[in-house]
DNA sequence: TAGAATGAAAG
DNA sequence: CTTTCATTCTA
């Protein structure tokens, strides 16, 4: 069995100060940034997260490639505001420019998407994603329980797969 | 074991 | 609202 493996295989550089593995991304251009300290108050480490008002500390969850490539590319203003503004929209343009990335770039994020799970760890080692420890997710779960005998309506996510009447 | 679900960004 | 991915949870 002779196995080829392509030899360009990026040994991937493990280097501690630097960040970027390979420079194909639009960070490693975006060296310059025009900050007004005015415009900074002070946000110390303090993440813009606004996704859910959480309690103070509270963990996000290590970003996955998808969410960076997002990131980056509204970041990089690919998409002027006075185009679209709104990010549901965005989403499913970057979401189809994602299913249009070629191979290796997808894999750089996916790369870029290990990094972050390896220094989301180091930084909380102990951390663990814990579905279902939120308010919301508590709330919802009563009322399944509650209404555990009947089904929620169908959730307008990803393909149902149609189970075809599965006989147990 | 396999599917469901939640959570992440962000304006 | 919307995306995809990852991790967790439940049946």
């Amino acid at each position: 069995m002779t196995y080829s493996f392509d030899a360009e295989l990026t040994p991937i550089p493990y280097n501690p100060d630097s960040p970027s593995v390979v420079d194909l991304s639009p960070e490693s251009v975006l060296r310059f940034e025009l900050v007004s300290e005015e415009e900074v108050p002070r946000i110390s480490a303090t993440r813009p997260s606004h996704a859910k008002k959480r309690d103070a500390g509270h963990i996000p969850r290590p970003p996955n490639a998808f969410i960076l490539f997002r990131s980056s590319f509204i970041k990089s203003e690919s998409v002027p505001g006075n185009i679209e503004g709104n990010h549901s929209t965005l989403s499913k343009i970057i979401g189809i420019v994602w299913k249009t990335l070629p191979p290796a770039e997808r894999e750089l994020w996916e790369k870029r998407a290990v990094q972050a799970q390896a220094e989301h760890r180091t930084r909380y080692p102990d951390w663990r994603f814990r579905p279902g420890t939120n308010v919301d997710a508590i709330a919802k779960r009563k009322t399944k329980d509650k209404n555990k005998d009947r089904p929620p309506p169908e959730r307008r996510r990803r393909n149902p797969t149609a189970p075809a009447t599965k006989s147990l």
